[in-house]
DNA sequence: TCCGGCCCTGAAAATCTGCTCAAATAACAT
DNA sequence: ATGTTATTTGAGCAGATTTTCAGGGCCGGA
């Protein structure tokens, strides 16, 4: 689940985010001050931090630079009643992410979390270790590879290969760069091992299929597209 | 340089956008339709794209949409001169990243984007391997051709040969240059590939087109203008 | 006008590349 | 040990690329 950090000092607005996040299946917690704000946002990891710039103890302002000066990537949303131009400048440039000014509306909150948080849990669970290349889905955790939703059978060195141009799509990629990355030759050896497993990986993903996906630029080397 | 691409229809907020972020520092491109803007989106790499809502044909809403179904990654910033609740929260469901109601405050807008901004490092890589003129566009990293966004095949020594040209716009470029560096002879040998050659992408790239690229200087060389 | 230098062009020759197949070798599990 | 699979090597071949070469046009100077 989600966890939400909240900094807000007026207990009937900290109530009120409190209880709309939650509804929203995110689990929250709230400080009433910057000081408290500065050491739990620190020693607890968040995915999304709220944060008032009005407090007492530590303003918002101050508490948001102290965070990225910790080197803390964690998104923050401030919030504030002060609504004038410069104080949204000074609120993004401490380091915030996004500015709402009070009084706000419930939804446009949850829209603005919820877009604030789209970037964030991506990263951690599928997008990190999934790449995809049209309907060519690499996972380098279990090291299984499909194409249109059909599983492929690749072997080690198979794998390798295609990891690389799917790190790399689009991307035209010489023997040289090839030989480097996925065989650690260093050196010019007359041999033609890449072609060969070129055409390995050729008959098992594309046998079956309309779309080429590995193209040959002669003189060149070969490139994902 | 960090790259923005603006869908904007208004020429005259179209105009001050693009002014105000080159002011910045930002390299930026502007379209002025959303069907425009969904090619171009795709087609090239951004670091952030800012989007009107209100657009002919295809709508800063359904773009974004489009956009994020493609697994577009980068960051979106809404523009629009609707203010309601719904509206935004309507666009940041869309995809958006933030929203900004008309009429905003330059220094508030370039605030946020730079907040945008800030969440992509690793952006720098992808930036863009391109190289321009007129409408003559050349990718060192997919080693494709193509002019007024017609395909050119090349082959690798043709390919080279352009590289050098458009890396050297208007500047006449000897033979005795053009060996040294395209073909690694440094010496003279009573050879005319280069001719040749010439006379090979001229084939290709001047062909089906009026305006002619490479001119010949007598005595002296060739000349891409 | 004729000549020579310079460039363009078409075609052929020479070279090289990448694909395929079969077979050798290595790695691994039973 | 044995069999299976994975990886690498090498040779043949078709086709594309690269290079050479020769003919021809253009232009300026003698």
């Amino acid at each position: 689940m989600l966890k939400i950090g909240i900094a807000e000092d007026d207990p009937k607005i900290a109530a009120l985010l409190k209880s709309a996040l939650e509804e929203n299946d995110y689990q929250v917690l709230t400080v009433a001050n910057g000081i408290d704000a500065l050491e739990l946002f620190l020693s607890e990891s968040f995915n999304l931090l709220i944060i008032d710039v009005m407090m007492p103890g530590l303003n918002g302002i101050q508490l948001c630079k102290h965070l990225r000066e910790n080197n803390l990537q964690t998104p923050i949303l401030m919030l504030t009643a002060m609504g004038t131009i410069d104080d949204k400048v000074t609120g993004l440039e401490a380091g915030a992410d996004d500015y709402l000014v009070k009084p706000f509306h419930l939804k446009e909150l949850l829209a603005r979390v919820a877009a604030l948080l789209r970037r964030q849990p991506a990263a951690e669970t599928k997008a990190d270790h999934k790449l995809y290349f049209e309907d060519l889905v690499l996972d380098t955790y279990s090291k299984e590879v499909s194409r249109a939703g059909k599983t492929i059978e690749l072997s080690a060195k198979e794998f390798v290969l295609l990891e690389l141009f799917m790190r790399n799509p689009k991307r035209l990629l010489s023997r040289q760069f090839i030989a480097e990355q996925a065989w650690d030759i260093n050196f010019e050896t007359g041999t033609n091992v890449i072609d060969v497993y070129i055409n390995f990986l050729r008959k098992k993903i594309e046998k079956d299929f309309e779309r080429k996906l590995i193209h040959t630029k002669i003189n060149m080397g070969y490139i994902l597209k």
